[in-house]
RNA sequence: GCCAAAGUAGCUCAGCGGUAGAGCAAGGGACUCAUAAGCCCUGGGUCGGGGGUUCGAAUCCCUCCUUUGGCACCA
């Protein structure tokens, strides 16, 4: 991550249904990495948004008896406000049915059009009627028949849009194997490089607006809209300037791209990996402005796949009004390997949140506060030379900013935020072996105990700035009380700082009872 | 079925050829600046089973078992 501009992408929500845990957490990593960029003073644009056509849309609104732009417009609001609440700090917001992006669409379905890239022909099949979808061989039963939960299901013959995937199937099978860190974890590379070997034919684009009407018509054909993926992926290039009329837009949208599309394990393979590359080898993008992605797992709960179904949704609305936005941003980020699953459960978050944040971190801040205030009336001044011990914990607090950043550029918060809790881990050692309030009682102390509490007290700073893209809002409350801004990659190792002014000590992070029933 | 990933202390994971590790949880101790927080000490897990390579394997190879995921028109 040497580029001066980082371009991060999320998948964007389908608003057939209202936000859950793993809506939540896909965001959380995202705006991580986005603050985190930031602070290492990269241009970040973050890029996030909603999917709003489609079937299933379509069908959510018919059963609320009411039109589909109004249905998808609640949920967008739904979306809005959670992201509001978690902090989520997004530069470009992406609405499918936004006009700008109905253009870009418009415009590379003429553009592949004229290259030959499409071409219209007759698809037959079986089609559930209920379901409204043509039904494959992966949806026979045992005995190899459709089962009654398709309802009735006609054979149809149907007229169709399709783009030439095949015709950049051998290319994007090279490029890969050119270009394996193009997906993280490695092993969803495989995964995906193996998949295109079983894949053949092309990409039915289109859909007869005789069954669906919600979503983007073709420019040169009235009777179709575009399908929901073909439609959903050009957000990544549309709401960043791709195409834009101002050359200004389009010049900006040059300096950003390729992105970081952080995407779940579920939309690799086909809709990122073959298709979106694809569409992007089609429209002229070459191999070096090809994306690269992050492919995070699922949220499990009690080993178990969040699902309707099972009933075990989590409502990240609930979750931050009990535990705060900060607790589960810092749980999710410090708990989960990234591109693995993880378990959810809220023993855990109040255990890490207790253990790290409330005993480690924010007690650290709270003993130092009240020392300094109790010893030195509230004002610390930087000593002139600190003593040796002081000096290593320093210098320790500055080392773990380069940890940091390498452990994010190997996609490992979790990696990232252990080191930072080694350093509050080492800074609450420091304390006891300089024991400050012994050091108060003896006056010919006095240099010892002001190294002493500057070292906690910078050692707090560093640690709050470290941890300011997982915990946004904590922090600023961090930088309140120390009466300090937090620092920067810039600044870090530099600072000016030449003195602590210690406001009311406050628990930052209240500890979270546990014996009442949640 | 095919292609992958994982199986290490109660939990989450690190180690990936050289005498089994971390954090949390559990037990004990000394202290008091602090959100009864922090600090110190302790815990002995046949590293999924079996076989092989090697002076030596959690670490390489084979095989079996278990779990999870992907295998295009549903987003």
């Amino acid at each position: 991550m040497n580029r001066p501009s980082i371009f991060i992408t999320t998948a964007i929500d389908y608003t057939n249904a209202p936000p859950h845990l793993g809506h939540a957490y896909e965001k959380i990593l995202a705006d991580c990495y986005a603050r985190h960029y930031r602070q290492r003073g990269k241009a970040v644009f973050f890029l996030t948004g909603v999917d709003q056509h489609g079937q299933k849309v379509q069908q959510a609104a018919s059963r609320a008896g009411i039109p589909p732009a109004s249905y998808a417009s609640q949920i967008t609001e739904l979306f809005r406000q959670l992201w509001q609440k978690l902090d989520i700090s997004y530069d470009g917001w992406a609405e499918t049915t936004h006009p700008t992006h109905k253009k870009v669409v418009q415009n590379i379905l003429s553009q592949l059009l004229n290259q030959n890239d499409l071409y219209k022909a007759e698809h037959s099949g079986f089609y559930s009627v209920r379901q409204e979808q043509f039904l494959t061989d992966k949806e026979r039963n045992e005995k190899g028949e459709f089962g009654p939960e398709w309802g009735e299901v006609i054979e149809l013959v149907e007229e169709n849009w399709y783009f030439r995937l095949s015709n950049y199937r051998q290319w994007l099978a090279s490029f890969l194997d050119n270009h394996p860190d193009c997906v993280f974890p490695p092993f969803r590379s495989v995964e995906l490089r193996n998949a295109i070997n079983k894949t053949s034919g092309d990409l039915c684009i289109s859909r007869p607006k005789s069954r669906l009407s919600w979503g983007i018509e073709f420019p040169f054909d009235n009777s179709f809209v575009t399908y929901v993926w073909f439609d959903a992926l050009i957000n990544y290039i549309s709401f960043a300037g791709f195409r834009s009329d101002d050359p200004s837009e389009v010049s900006s949208f040059w300096s950003r791209w390729p992105a970081l599309h952080i995407i779940g394990k579920d939309i690799l393979v086909p809709a990122h990996g073959i298709y979106w590359l694809t569409m992007l080898k089609a429209i002229g993008f070459s191999d070096d402005q090809m994306p690269s992605f992050l492919v995070h797992g699922y949220i499990n709960i009690a080993g178990e796949k969040m699902s309707k179904t099972l009933g075990n949704v989590v409502d990240p609305f609930r979750l931050s009004e009990n535990y705060g936005a900060g607790a589960l941003r810092y749980y999710l980020m410090a708990e989960c390997i990234c591109g693995q699953d993880m378990d959810f459960s809220t023993e855990r978050l109040t255990l890490r949140y207790n253990s790290e944040l409330a005993n480690g971190l924010g007690n650290l801040l709270n003993r130092t506060a009240n020392m300094v205030r109790r010893y030195r009336n509230g004002t610390l001044i930087r000593p002139p030379s600190p003593t040796p011990q002081a000096n290593s914990l320093i210098s320790q607090a500055i080392q773990t900013w380069q940890s940091v950043a390498a452990s994010m550029d190997a996609f490992k918060p979790q990696e990232a935020i252990a080191s930072i809790f080694s350093l509050v881990d080492s800074a609450n050692k420091f304390a006891e072996a300089e024991s400050p309030w012994k050091l108060a009682k003896d006056p010919t102390q006095s240099h010892r105990l002001d190294s002493a509490l500057w070292a906690m007290a910078l050692t707090s700073l560093h640690a709050a700035s470290l941890l300011s893209p997982f915990l946004p809002n904590e922090t600023q409350k961090i930088a309140a009380q120390l009466q300090s801004p937090l620092l920067t990659y810039s600044n870090h190792s530099s600072s000016q700082q030449d003195c602590f002014q210690f406001a009311e000590p406050q628990p930052v992070f209240p500890r979270i009872e546990t014996n009442t029933t949640s």
